[in-house]
DNA sequence: AACCCCTCGGTGACGCGTCACCCACTGATT
DNA sequence: AATCAGTGGGTGACGCGTCACCGAGGGGTT
């Protein structure tokens, strides 16, 4: 880290404006999410998660996968969304540790509500403000990223198949 | 609305792809800066505003305009601070209400050490992969994603303008 | 002076996410 | 059967951010 450690006026400039960018993008769907399906962004994760697994269930843990969160943050949103009768639990019969976390009806009906209102938020907000072209440069510039920190960060995206195993600072 | 609320495949893996990026991006810098400076990302803003303000010292609502936060959170986020010793009031003369806040020794050498370590992350986690000329895009891209938020988000960047003094929107 | 309204800042309650920790259960070994 | 490391999940404390609200001070008008 010797040679370049500060960044130049232009890539200040540049930071600042996807650093802002990424603030209102946040906010502004979280708003929307809240004001149309009353859902917060991650109870619509959550929701989203279990009803994309087939048989519209799954365990705490897998939805921790699914997600890239902490299980006991999971624990404590499915408790609460439980009480909100979004979600119900169902013994798990093959092990008794744990227990299948399925969608209510009220739930299930927020996630479909959800989901059409969200996405046109995103088209809205960020597809609708990139010519057709950048979709793909989006992408690869983030692959090119999450490659960039991979081993750098921890547990949040597993399959990291690039090979960065050097150049660590540490 | 009635056009195109769901989002195609495409649309949808690229989305998920920038999603994921930011995440990682901001745990991986968050880390990094708890890390080597034992800063959070937020009290690491607040040092910087008010390192950055001419004689180094702001009151509460100006740190809260320039980093575009709620008072309150200011107010709770100083608090703490000036308890850990990193920040100090003096008594403001001119408006018995508020005081300024402004940088202790160990607040100034904080951030200082901090800035660097936080700059070389950036560069080494978002700009190193960036090809050179993507920079540009990104910044496009920022400035137009924030634009179509616009007013449809609310007081983080008032659209009425009072006296805003239009952020960097040009 | 008194009055009114606005602004600055703080406070307390609440919900959320993290961390450390614990317990019940599993599954393989002995 | 008994054991034991490992796993699924919950819990409680804590720090943070938001919201609603309040009090003190300011700056004018009458």
């Amino acid at each position: 880290m010797a040679e370049t450690p500060a960044l130049s006026d232009a890539e200040r400039e540049t930071w600042l404006s996807f650093y802002t960018m990424r603030r209102r993008l946040d906010r502004a769907l979280d708003l929307q999410l809240q004001r149309d399906s009353g859902l917060s962004a991650s109870e619509y994760e959550i929701l989203l998660s279990i009803s994309d697994a087939p048989g519209r269930t799954l365990r705490i843990k897998a939805i921790a996968e699914a997600i890239g969160w902490e299980k006991s943050r999971v624990s404590h949103l499915v408790t609460r969304m439980e009480k909100r009768g979004l979600l119900d639990r169902t013994e798990c019969d093959i092990d008794a540790r744990g227990s299948w976390i399925g969608l209510t009806v009220s739930g299930r009906r927020a996630v479909l509500g959800a989901i059409r209102g969200h996405s046109a938020a995103i088209r809205k907000y960020f597809f609708d403000a990139l010519e057709p072209m950048d979709a793909a440069a989006v992408e690869s510039l983030s692959h090119r990223v999450v490659a960039a920190i991979g081993c750098g960060a921890d547990e949040d995206a597993p399959a990291a198949p690039t090979e960065t195993p050097e150049q660590k600072i540490a």
